[in-house]
DNA sequence: CTGGATCCCACATGATACTG
DNA sequence: CAGTATCATGTGGGATCCAG
């Protein structure tokens, strides 16, 4: 590598021509990827942007999580700002959960991935069909 | 299961009013998060749409990126289609890897998710802080 | 009803050695 | 140069029990 003094050229940051891309594991953009990537972070947002749901409500609409994935990924939502956690001093215990404006926005730009998934979902299985049937 | 009332309990997929999202754990949208959540696919692609590029060529570009893993990726990115491989009888061997048509428009999609990134990282890290301070 | 605390495992990724 | 094969490991996520 380079020298000892100075950690990289571009401090994690590799560029490419007049392009520039943050390939540190805890960029910005990673981070979002790591959350929208995960298991269950997506649903949820899909799910809370039709409109505000219980625990138990997002527990029995998501097939398949368990309370313990539900708390985690609700958690790590609302500490990224992306959906408010409010809690009604009722007993038994009712807290909502609802999309912040923030978390608004986001599944808004998520759609334009979904969009272009379902456009080219077909191209995609033809390719691996493809791709498989060559390397058998 | 389908003890009385029940219709289909979300064999695969959830209603909510009059939105349907597949919870499917092979849903298209579902795969191609899998493939653009995973820590290398979308480095390269940005990379591959700056221009073609050889196997060694990534390698030092992506900084920490193992053998394997590149090479896994690439294999993965070229059975969905997006990434073709060009073998050159040469020796020393030579490959070149370049975006296909369809990786381009992938990634020129997922750029509205990387501004929104970089729009927001500010409300996020915020949040963030916030949330935090909070719960300590 | 909501969700914290534990235990555990599968799997994605990393490290290393070998090869056409 | 461009991989493949093998072994090691950190962690995401499931199952379960407990608590306010």
């Amino acid at each position: 590598m380079e020298e000892g003094t100075s950690k990289e050229p571009s401090d994690s940051c590799c560029t490419v021509d007049a392009f520039q891309w943050d390939t540190r594991e805890d960029c910005d953009v990673r981070q979002i990827l790591d959350r929208i990537g995960d298991k269950w972070s997506l649903l949820v947002i899909a799910l809370l942007d039709t409109r505000c749901m219980r625990f138990t409500e997002l527990k029995k609409t998501i097939d398949g999580i368990s309370q313990r994935m539900l708390t985690v990924t609700l958690r790590q939502l609302e500490r990224d700002g992306l959906v408010s956690r409010t809690v009604h001093p009722v007993v038994p215990p009712r807290v909502d959960y609802e999309l912040t404006p923030l978390g608004v926005t986001l599944h808004a730009t998520i759609q334009s991935l979904v969009t272009w998934t379902e456009t080219h979902q077909s191209e995609i299985a033809a390719a691996r069909a493809k791709y498989d049937a060559a390397s058998s």
